[in-house]
DNA sequence: AAAAAAC
């Protein structure tokens, strides 16, 4: 199937073929005639499915088709919102109007916080037709009476069940009043738990609902490792994997924003061009990091989960997780960063003990086991891998602020257990070649050669770690 | 405990 057997306008199709996308991911394919045909869809679907695409099209085609004639002298009304979280991702989602609308005569404006309001402003007094924006920004213009969405036609809510978790549902509930109650809505979110499914039912009308490749299973196309390591490793290692020049582009993961500093920071001292970027940050600064990993400028992009979700980056060849989240879904939309439209993409975990019962978690979540790498310089034998089929870690949904019990609890059924360092000649393959080339490994620097790219933490004797504890959350 | 988002 091509985009040509979508009904699109040829002036889609044209800024389609110009940028080089020929076939449709499955949630275009099913997502764009229902928009095309005016109806209200419900989208279960994470970015990297094709999800900005399969609205933007179909969005920008109902716009250009319904858009007034004889266009009044005034400046012309919003059409159409999107509403989406992050402001890398309204920003993101205003790039692709610019593409794929670029032969027609429609304008959009992309409103979010932490820059001057101003140039939105006036964006917004010029007249646009389609207003991307993040809730906060959009209600304090709304407030000042820079926004009038009375002639509003589609409405759009992004990454829905990631608006709730960042507590936009206040926000929202303000917006939703203020549009036309004849409209199209389109609703999308990752997952769909009863919160999210009573917000949608109280935003569609007799929806079509469309759902591809739920979370878990992005994971399965990109290949992954992890190494079994001692934190006070772990700059080292990050060095000697990096000095592989196959990781051309990578965005490195840490647990905090002083961490993702500091490791960038390390990581510049060792001549190797990177940045960091996280909600510390100006807007200007996160914007600005982000174009030079975009451009290539930057080969090493070290992230807190500002850039879990969504950051789209072509060619991103490696994830590494510096520091394994806590949350086995954050994992997920973490590496699905890379192996991005069909290309090849590896993502490299890196476990300390105090992570074990995280990595069991994720493993859970996804299924298998994550080969581990153990030819590595800075192997931690005392790091044990974790089997797939553990005594269960998390109480998978439990009350909140009880810590959960260790090493209690039997495997939630289910077959026998391999061990995590994987059969034949699975581990003894370098880590940070994605798919052959045996002998590309690196030559690691000694740990005596070079200095640590960051210091996270002191020694800690493997005893006194406690692998099957989590901690309490609360 | 961390992260994101309005001033």
């Amino acid at each position: 199937m091509t985009f040509d057997d979508l009904q699109l306008l040829p002036e889609l199709l044209t800024a389609l073929h110009a940028t080089g996308y020929e076939s449709p991911t499955p949630i275009q394919q099913q997502a764009i005639p229902y928009v095309l045909d005016a109806r209200d869809l419900l989208g279960v679907a994470q970015t990297g499915t094709g999800k900005t695409a399969a609205f933007t099209l179909p969005l920008l085609q109902r716009l250009h088709l319904s858009r007034p004639t004889n266009q009044p002298s005034g400046p012309r009304a919003v059409r159409s919102l999107i509403l989406t979280p992050t402001r890398e991702l309204a920003i993101q989602i205003g790039e692709s109007f610019a593409t794929y609308g670029q032969n027609l005569k429609l304008r959009h404006a992309v409103i979010f916080g932490g820059v001057s309001q101003h140039p939105q402003v006036e964006a917004l007094r010029r007249g646009t037709d389609v207003l991307i924006a993040t809730p906060g920004r959009l209600i304090d213009l709304i407030n000042q009476g820079y926004v009038d969405l009375k002639r509003l036609e589609i409405f759009v809510l992004d990454e829905a069940d990631r608006m709730l978790d960042m507590g936009f549902i206040n926000d929202i509930r303000r917006i939703l009043p203020l549009l036309p109650k004849q409209r199209q809505s389109l609703f999308f979110s990752a997952t769909m738990p009863p919160t999210i499914q009573q917000l949608a039912d109280s935003i569609l009308r007799n929806p079509q609902q469309v759902a591809v490749t739920p979370v878990s299973s992005t994971a399965e196309k990109v290949e992954q490792a992890v190494y079994m390591i001692e934190k006070t490793d772990k700059p080292y290692l990050l060095l000697e994997v990096l000095s592989n020049p196959e990781l051309r582009r990578v965005l490195v993961f840490t647990r905090t924003k002083h961490g993702a500093d500091r490791v960038a920071k390390g990581l510049t001292a060792k001549g190797i061009v990177a940045e960091a970027i996280h909600g510390n940050k100006s807007q200007n600064a996160r914007q600005r990091a982000l174009q030079n990993f975009k451009s290539g400028e930057t080969r090493v992009l070290v992230a807190t989960d500002l850039a879990a979700r969504g950051i789209d980056v072509d060619e991103l060849s490696h994830v590494v997780n510096y520091e394994l989240p806590n949350e086995p879904e954050t994992y997920v939309h973490r590496i699905g960063r890379t192996g991005r439209a069909g290309a090849e993409g590896m993502a490299l975990s890196f476990c300390d003990a105090e992570e074990r019962a995280y990595l069991q978690d994720i493993q859970r979540l996804i299924n298998r086991e994550i080969r581990v790498v153990d030819n590595h310089s800075y192997a931690n034998n005392d790091v044990a891998p974790v089997p797939l089929k553990g005594p269960n870690i998390t109480k998978p949904k439990g009350p909140a602020g009880r810590p959960p019990r260790p090493g209690r609890g039997g495997a939630t059924g289910g077959a026998g257990s391999k061990a995590a360092r994987g059969a034949g000649a699975g581990h003894a393959r370098p880590a940070t070649a994605p798919r052959h080339n045996q002998d590309s490994r690196s030559k690691a620097s000694s740990p005596g050669q070079s200095a640590p790219v960051a210091g996270t933490g002191k020694p800690r004797p493997n005893n006194n770690s406690r692998p099957g504890r989590r901690r309490r959350r609360d």
